[in-house]
DNA sequence: ACAAAAGTGTTTTCTATACACCCATGG
DNA sequence: CCATGGGTGTATAGAAAACACTTTTGT
């Protein structure tokens, strides 16, 4: 058998939403190589940590965030990605609620930020192609999973909601048949509350439903905005 | 920074339809771990091939055969999947015609075979957890992408692929609604030639129109059946 | 002539979409 | 009382599903 000399890291695309804005999670890199350039968050996996954890503790380390939903994107391996030699990475989508947006910058990153995805900087490695994806990802998934709570707070206007499904997708939603949809999903609580904006008539706030959630996945049900 | 001992393996589940049956390619392992277990073909990245591959390579090695149809499926990482120490493995997905299905074993393998899927050896390694994903990804994918032609002849009755869907979907299937909605998608040519199967009326062969498929791709088209 | 598989349209039901006005609050 | 955003129902069009008889061949 031959001895193998492949290194293996994590990365993570994580999204945030705020105002409108679907931002994405990237650091400053403060050694080589490509230092001071913008890349993904990311690094070594220790040999005794799983893949989730590695990624969970670079997040954590780099950026000081603490996600709020996480999978696997994608693996990594083209020949010549890394200078340093041959390097697999697997990528994984997060996505963080506004109320965890407290960035801290340490470790392997000298800075952290938000960039909205139309406004990205250019990217270390190949993680512009990562976060392409990543993107993509985002785009399909929220049309079949309720994800867009991952994204808000935990009790939201409903027309919250509207706007991050109508910024993701790129496009206008109308408001009646939107709320038809996705409350005859029945995964939305509605609460006695009611928020003000400043102005105009106060909202209902609502919240998602983990426990009947789980339950409809459970029975097979698909979800489709 | 840390030294790494993280191995890499790559690790096929493909997949192959014959007489109403969907079957997975699995070999019988010659070596320690798990030796004389069935087990997904598959094996270490060397340093100097990509992921894809090292997939094919392994899979010609252990089985003798030439994948039609290749995508990614997962990577596995869990700290105590391989005895030999920390391996973590990227899973790939694939499909092949039955026109290819020549099998030899040899290398790592002492015996390749098809297994229906619903008879199922026990598997070495968490294979039988690649495996249960790559067969949920079949079922998802069937119905919307047309890689029922992956495992198909290059010509086929209609019948042959309505029987196809309705294996791996495991339900009846209109046989009008089925070819309205599939020639509805422009993606197969009619042939002039026509087969016959001992009786019973010989049916019309079809084949695969890739230039158009990837035509309709391109124009962001959506297939669902 | 009969058994066996291939081929073919129409009707009904459901789902998606388009669309406009009233309501509750703050200033 | 006016500006601002929140909340609501109905009509139409298009897609999916249900459904049965005729055609071509081999025996």
């Amino acid at each position: 058998m031959n001895t193998q000399s492949i290194r293996l890291t994590v990365d993570a695309a994580v999204f945030g939403y705020e105002e409108g804005h679907i931002s994405a999670l990237l650091i400053r890199r403060k050694y080589e190589p490509f230092k001071g350039q913008w890349a993904l968050p990311g690094g070594f996996v220790l040999n005794d940590e799983s893949l989730e954890d590695a990624v969970e503790r670079e997040l954590h380390e780099e950026t000081g965030i603490k996600i709020n939903y996480l999978e696997q994107l994608y693996s990594y391996g083209n020949l010549n990605r890394d200078p340093r030699g041959r390097v697999v990475s697997i990528a994984y989508f997060g996505l963080v609620r506004p109320d965890t947006f407290k960035l801290i910058a340490s470790t392997d990153a000298q800075e952290v930020a938000w960039f909205g995805i139309h406004a990205l900087p250019s990217l270390a490695f190949d993680h512009k192609e990562i976060l392409t994806m990543a993107i993509d990802r985002l785009k399909a998934k929220i049309t079949y999973q309720p994800i867009g709570f991952e994204l808000l707070d935990k009790k939201f206007p409903f027309s919250d909601l509207e706007k991050l499904y109508s910024t993701v997708l790129g496009r206008d939603i109308d408001r009646r048949n939107f709320r038809k949809k996705f409350l005859g999903l029945k995964v939305l609580d509605e609460l006695d509350e009611k928020i003000s904006k400043g102005s105009g008539r106060p909202a209902n706030l609502f919240q998602f439903n983990q426990k009947r959630y789980f339950q409809l996945i459970k029975e097979g049900i698909v979800f489709e905005i």
